[in-house]
DNA sequence: CCGTATATGTCAACATGGCTGACATAAATT
DNA sequence: AATTTATGTCAGCCATGTTGACATATACGG
């Protein structure tokens, strides 16, 4: 197999000259370490929970579900809606197969009847704990030789990487580190 | 709209209890904050090149190709194939595409004349740049309050979430930090 | 030189998980 | 009573992943 030659071709078209891949990035040069270790750190990550996911006939889909119905039993559709980003018709599909198949109930709101309720069942609950325990474990030995502030830099970082413009709820609650939970029922 | 409530549904079906969303991650247990920042947090982070890339009639696999392409200039297509871990079939739909439109150009290989070597045009290199900003920009924000260490943490975590068994070349290259890249150029 | 392996390309079919548009129902709201 | 809202559903389209089969050009080993 060829070698990255880091060369333009001989006599080739054009062809923009390459990139510096060993120059250090100056002030306002684009981070291509931080763009490219985010892809396979991500690539990696979400990696653990596929193959677990392809024995049970799910796809990530399934997993965001349910992992946000344990993490946050009550939502509603609409919360779900907003939190994942997708059309209800796409949650529909998914989320149909896990209330049939037993790992997320429904209840009618209270207040409003008119609303579904999420709740997972234990049976989701071991999933999504199952899938978690793997993403932990890789979480935890990166975090490993990190110094004592590296924790807290990482959850900076990753907060500050989110949008801010009108967040949903799940993420309000995340991004104001759990200090108020009871500020956000009503 | 309902807010999530955090309760189990009065005399509702068989639920799990819910997760603890105030306690403090002891040792061990799952780090659920950093696993939902996490999707968070790329779900923006890809965000920002997927709006542009719809006014180009491109997606997120387009992305991919013309990004690794122009960093990494003289890939070829078996290593590509082994960077975004799709199948030959799958790139060829993408790559077909950025070829007929200019944004990457091959060459045949010097040593090798199957090979094909692929090189982004300075057409392909301006819209990666592009897009590199735009990312670059959210990363530099997301850095600025942190510590001196603060950087070198983020680094290092991110690296230490990659799975070191079976580097392609080009993520070699990116693990080893730049310093020897003429060491993978046999 | 010949046979086999390799690098690439292509066709066809299929799965997942996004999307839009249209429409239905029940319950809340005005 | 009329309208809005929360949810569900049907039908079809698109992007991007998959497998299997097969073609071509080139490299390589005997």
């Amino acid at each position: 197999m060829a070698d990255i030659n880091f060369k333009d071709p001989v006599g080739g078209p054009a062809v923009a000259t390459r990139p510096s891949a060993a120059r250090q990035a100056g002030p306002d040069e684009p981070r291509w370490d931080i763009i490219e270790l985010l892809f396979f750190a991500y690539r990696d990550f979400v990696g653990d929970a596929d193959h677990v996911l392809e024995t049970f006939g799910f796809g990530r889909a399934h997993h965001r579900v349910v992992h946000f119905v344990c993490r946050y039993p009550g939502l509603t559709v609409a919360d779900l809606l907003d939190v994942l980003r997708i059309t209800k018709q796409s949650l529909s599909r998914v989320l149909k197969q896990l209330l049939d198949e037993g790992y997320i109930v429904q209840k009618a709101g209270d207040s409003d009847r008119r609303q579904r309720l999420l709740f997972a069942t234990a049976k989701g609950e071991a999933l999504v704990e199952k899938l978690a325990r793997l993403q932990t474990d890789r979480i935890a030995h990166a975090l490993r030789d990190l110094g004592p502030g590296g924790g807290e830099a990482v959850g900076k970082f990753l907060r500050a990487m989110i949008d801010r413009d009108d967040p949903d709820k799940v993420l309000q609650t995340i991004l104001q580190g759990d200090a108020s939970v009871k500020d956000i029922a009503t």
